[in-house]
DNA sequence: CATGAATGAGGTTTCATTCAT
DNA sequence: TATGAATGAAACCTCATTCAT
């Protein structure tokens, strides 16, 4: 008999080296060939788990897309609950979630040339602000910030000015220091959430 | 010198068929062909004005970021005055915009393989941050948002803000209607600059 | 040696298979692992009883050859016999036959490019016409055909008009339906047949 | 202004390089390196006239069809008109011919993979019959066959026959010489023309 | 014997770049 | 200055073959 390989495991291998890879060189710059040696393995290996470099390239995405939400999610679940630090869980402050949000953010640009991908990616990001608010939720709960505030609206611009962080600390690692990254978030939580309508009319 | 004149002429032309084609197909789908069909000329001639292509993909990068930084600096003179009104026009609410937006977003993500288009980037995204800020500067003076408003802190969560709604728009433009993007912006403009410290206490 | 005859019967099956692969997607597109799906096994297996692809495809040609012969013998060996009888059975008017003939098409294309295969094929085809010829003999015999007619003539043009019928059969199954290959195979049995120079000086 | 190039000759060079080349190596063999170099050009320059390998290929195909047709038509405006003169140019007695007819055969067998392939591979083939009808229709005109030819089922018949000769020919070259091909044609005119019903009606 | 994952040579395809005209 | 045919390197893709299990 064979070695007995877990192919879905063999193919959640491929994805991760394919994320860093894209990560490191870029969308355009990745080649089959260094998926393959990232991976241990040989280009004709990648044929047995992956029809084609694009379905490689959806996987990664779609493994990238899955561990941002399972760490958000493993920070969410930690006690005492703490929105900016489950928040903070998102932006680009290790090495580790630099590679996943990157990309995201190549992955988010290629699915423009595609309607199906771009589907997709609107979909996730829908998806993704409304896993913002459900943590504003919590946070509302736990009294982290006013009990009046509106979580629809204020989700809403928190998974703006989220993106727009990641965007930023991204693009420019060197302003965007863990530390500033934390202010900011810190600076974003409290205005954002802070108020809606009835808390102005109250004011 | 008015071959001169013509030849810079001419590169805008070549800047401006690459953004069309960038915006259209993806960064990775744009071929050098399709940028010499939109510019009306053949690929040979491309050389005539360009080095490489990456020379061209450069000029479009610039040709966006300027082109949005002139539409930018129109809106910010009209009169009367409007910070929303202006800002709003950085938004992806027309196929222009959407299209410098669209290679904006491209050669973001490009520049993250190059040092050095990563640093012209980050230099590039520092200046529209404090490009925005000034807007905030301009509207306290106008009365438009508070006097007390701490314009470093909002121009810094605004340009976030503004950042997160780009992206958003462009990746699920059928969420993200003009209208949808003009209320979320009055919103984020409204929490953003509303406050600082020193107003939260006084309240 | 009971296993010797596994094995051999191991080979026929995987010849057989073979031939409904190549049958069904032609020469070129017929892969190793088809073939091993369509004999119930794996790539690997073949290798215990073929060394290489083109083994099996030899294997192929000659399974097909015999096949096709056997089924003539067999055709020839009925009572009453009937020359037109018999021949038919070498047309491609059931799904078995066509495999074959569609194996001996592609075979006989593929041994244009190897001397030895096309010495194989060139023999092949000689002895096939050969058989042809032995049965417008019966056929004589019988009294089937005309006594004086020129066997050796006959059979050379019932060959060609055979060969000519099988492959425009195939190549148009539309037009050539079962009926109107049978009328065409009568009236090549009379006109081929009835005659030679003897014949048409008595007329 | 560069190089003025025909594009129609040179899709017709290649055509006939690869028609060249299919006759040497076999369909299965032919690599486009193989064709570019009996063109005279690289493979990259191939794509200026075909846009991918399978098009040269079917412009080979047409190329082979387009070239035996010219050739059967000029042999048939010779004067004074011969049938088996001009049936005899259809047969593979010469290198050229030779090549076009191991491409057609090459062809037909490929064209059985595909359902577009083979219709077009099934009407070429219906109209060549009709082709070589016509043939008999001009040498019973003549008075080269019986006046009382039934010219359909000969049509039929002598395609059939001519088919058959082709292959076998083209199969076993050292058997089928120029001459024997030239009196086994010969022998087939006059078998399969000679008669239809009434003529035997009349015997 | 059988498996099927892995290999890697060899093919096709792509496309920025060059250059004779 | 402009053309666009041609180049050729580099990528992706294919698949017969191998071999550890």
């Amino acid at each position: 008999m064979p070695k007995q390989i877990d192919h879905n495991q063999r193919r959640d291998e491929i994805a991760r080296a394919a994320c860093l890879v894209i990560a490191e060189k870029g969308f355009a710059q990745t080649k089959l060939v260094d998926i393959a040696k990232t991976a241990g393995c040989t280009t004709g290996a990648l044929r047995h788990y992956f029809e084609t470099k694009d379905d490689i390239l959806n996987a990664a995405t779609n493994y990238s897309r899955l561990h941002s939400r399972v760490r958000l999610d493993n920070a969410s679940r930690r006690v005492p609950y703490s929105l900016v630090d489950t928040l903070f869980e998102t932006l680009p402050t290790n090495p580790a979630q630099t590679v996943f949000i990157k990309v995201w953010m190549e992955m988010n640009v290629r699915s423009m040339g595609s309607a199906v991908l771009a589907a997709e990616a609107a979909a996730s990001a829908r998806n993704w602000a409304a896993r913002i608010k459900e943590e504003l939720v919590k946070a509302r709960e736990n009294g982290q910030i006013d009990k009046g505030a509106d979580v629809d609206a204020a989700g809403e611009l928190m998974a703006l000015g989220i993106i727009g962080l990641i965007n930023r600390a991204i693009m420019d690692p060197e302003k965007w220091s863990r530390g500033k990254q934390r202010t900011t978030l810190e600076q974003l939580v409290e205005r954002v959430s802070s108020g809606g309508g009835k808390k102005r009319h109250a004011c």
